[in-house]
DNA sequence: TAGCATCCATCTGAAAATCAGATAGGCCGA
DNA sequence: TCGGCCTATCTGATTTTCAGATGGATGCTA
C-alpha cells in the first residue's frame, strides 16, 4: 500500500485534536477509521509516529517532523484545489499592474498584500516603469491596471479614474542657494530644474516647468539624488522625500507666494476594450477606496 | 469526492507521455482506469485538463498551469516517504558541522552540495565560528563533526584525522615597507604581525610568532582588510588571499629565506563517544578524501 | 478504592472506490 | 478504405474504506 491523503489526514487531525476518537470527532468519520489509518501510515512508512502509552497518543521525534511533511502535502493539495476553483471562475492566472512611483509604497504594498490574500493563485507583474508611459503599456496589453501620473490627454480607449491628488514639494540640497531664505518665484526660475523625463510630447510635459534651464531625469528617486549634490532644485512628492535615504541631505525652503503645492493627478487606468477578470476588478476597486487623504501624513503635517 | 493522489500520478503520467494509455502503460494499470481518474479529477476540479480533440489528448492551458501544482503534490508525498525512510534507517534529522575558515569555500560547497544531494531530508546546520574553538563545539556536543586548525594537542575524547596542510603565504599592504624588496627573517620581526585570534592558551598559539608587536584579529578576512590599510603583515592562506575583495591592494613580497610556507594542518574532529550516524560517517568519509593536494592552485601556481 | 468516562485496538460486514477486461466509436496515416 | 492507436463507458471482481460493536487499558473522581 502507499501512502493515502486519506492517511495523512488521519494523522494531522490526530495529532492536531490530541487523539484518536477526537481526531474522528473533527473528520466525522468513526475512530476506528481513524485508528487503522494512522496504523497504516506508520507501517507504510515503517515509523512510528505517535507513542501509545498513557491517555492520549503523543507524537514521537519522527512523528513530530512527518507531521510538517503531511501538513505541507495536505496544503499542496488545497492549493492545488484553490487555483482550479480559480479557473472556473474564469479568474485571471495572471495578472500584469504597472504603478508609477508616484503612488506611495506602503499603501501599494498593503493593497498587494490583500490582493494575496484574496486572489493566492493569481500569479501578479508588478511594473514600474520608468519612462515608458503607463497608459501605452494598458493601450498595448503589456499591463491590465495601471496607475499614473496623469500627464497628458488619455486615448479613448483608456478608462480612468482619479485616485487623488499628490501635492508636490519644492525640495532642494542643503548647499543649495535657494536653501539660504524664503524662496520668491522669480528665484525658481534662475536656478536649474530637475523633471521626470516621459517619453510623450504634449503641453503637459511643460506644465510644471519653471525654471528656464531644466535637466530630465528618469526617477524621482534619482532627482533626490541629484538635489542632494546641489545640481538644482525639484517638485517631489511628499512620499518619496520622506522615504529617501538622503532626505538629511534635502532642504525644504519656505515660499513666498501661494498655490505652491502643484498638485498632480494620480489616475488608475485600464483597457475598456479588455474584458477584465475578477481579480482586475477588485484590485480596481480596492486602488479607488483608498482615496489619497487616506495616505501617511506628510512631513512635518 | 475529492482531489486522490492516484487521480494526480494519472494526470500526471497522461501529460508526461502523451496519452492515457501509455500513462497506464507506464502505471501499469489499464487504460479505462486512467481514463476514468482523469475524468472524475476533472470532474472534482471543475476544470477541463485536456482538449479530446485529435489523436492525444493535450493540456489545456489551466491543465499545464494544475499540472504543476499537480507535480508539487506528488513530490512532496515522496518527499515525506524520503523523511520516513531517513528515519527509519536512523539517519540523523540534523546535523551540525562547525568549519574554520581556512577550509576553502569552493571546496565545502561542492561537499555540502553532494551532501545535500545523498541526504536531502537532514537539516544542516553550518557554524563558521571566529574565535570560538571548533574542537570546543564538538567536544560541548554543539556540533557534531568540526574542520580545524589544530593549535594545541586535542583532548582525548576528540577523534580526529589530518585533512592536510595549508601553507601560508606572507602578506602585506602595497605601501607597507616589506613590500619594498627581498623580505629578511629580521625584517618581520620590525614590524606588526597580525595573528589569528584564539581562546585557548598554549605553546601552539604563538608557534607562528614571529613579529616583537602582535595585533590578535578574529578573522583571516578582517586581517587582509588590516593589511591593506598597511597596519601590519600577517601569515594568511593562499585561497583566503586569492578569494579576498582587496586582494589588488596586497603585497606577497619574496623572501631571503627557505622554509617559509608555514604550513598549518587542518584536522577532521569529532566526539568519539558520541554515536555518528549515517550521514557524519559519509560527511566524515567526504571530507577525508577530499586531500588538500586536490584543491584549486595557489596564486601563481 | 471503586466507578465512570474516555481512550485505543481489533473484528466484522457493509459501502465505496478502484481496477481489468470488453466493447464501441473516433482519428490519422498508409 | 483499412489497420493501428486512441478514448469513453459499461460490467463485474477485487480492494479499500468505513461504521459499529467489543474488549481492554488509562485516568479522573467520588
Amino acid at each position: 500500500m502507499t501512502v493515502s491523503l486519506e492517511q495523512l489526514e488521519a494523522f494531522v487531525a490526530s495529532a492536531e485534536h490530541g487523539s484518536f476518537s477526537a481526531a474522528g470527532r473533527a473528520l466525522r468519520k468513526a475512530q476506528s477509521a481513524i485508528s487503522t489509518q494512522v496504523a497504516n501510515l506508520e507501517t507504510d512508512l515503517g515509523v512510528m509516529l505517535f507513542r501509545r502509552e498513557g491517555r492520549h497518543p503523543v507524537l514521537t521525534p519522527a512523528g513530530d517532523r512527518l507531521l510538517r511533511e503531511a501538513r505541507v502535502v495536505l496544503d499542496r493539495r488545497a492549493h492545488l484545489i484553490g487555483v482550479a476553483a480559480s479557473f472556473e471562475a474564469h479568474v485571471e492566472s495572471r495578472l500584469v499592474v504597472a504603478i508609477d512611483e508616484l503612488y506611495p509604497e506602503a499603501v501599494q504594498a498593503e493593497l498587494l498584500a490583500e490582493f494575496a490574500a484574496h486572489f493566492p493563485h493569481v500569479e501578479l507583474e508588478l511594473l514600474f516603469p520608468m519612462m515608458e508611459d503607463v497608459s501605452r503599456l494598458v493601450l498595448d496589453g503589456k499591463a491590465d491596471i495601471g496607475v499614473m501620473w496623469r500627464q497628458e490627454v488619455l486615448p479613448p480607449e483608456i478608462g480612468f479614474h482619479t485616485l487623488g491628488w499628490v501635492p508636490l514639494q519644492l525640495v532642494c540640497g542643503k548647499d543649495h542657494p535657494l536653501a539660504e531664505g524664503v524662496v520668491e518665484w522669480e528665484d525658481l526660475k534662475r536656478h536649474r530644474q530637475l523633471m521626470v523625463a516621459v517619453r510623450s510630447e504634449g503641453p503637459e510635459k511643460q506644465r510644471l516647468r519653471t525654471a528656464a534651464e531644466v535637466w530630465w531625469v528618469e526617477s524621482h528617486w534619482v532627482i533626490l539624488q541629484l538635489v542632494r549634490r546641489g545640481i538644482g532644485w525639484a517638485l517631489v512628492p511628499d512620499h518619496i522625500i520622506r522615504e529617501s535615504t538622503v532626505r538629511e541631505d534635502l532642504a525644504i525652503p519656505p515660499l513666498r507666494f501661494d498655490g505652491a503645492d502643484w498638485p498632480v493627478a494620480l489616475e488608475l487606468v485600464w483597457h475598456k476594450q479588455r474584458p477584465s477578470g475578477p481579480a482586475a476588478r477588485w484590485l480596481r476597486e480596492r486602488f479607488t477606496a483608498r482615496r489619497i487623504s487616506d495616505w501617511p501624513d506628510p512631513i512635518g503635517g
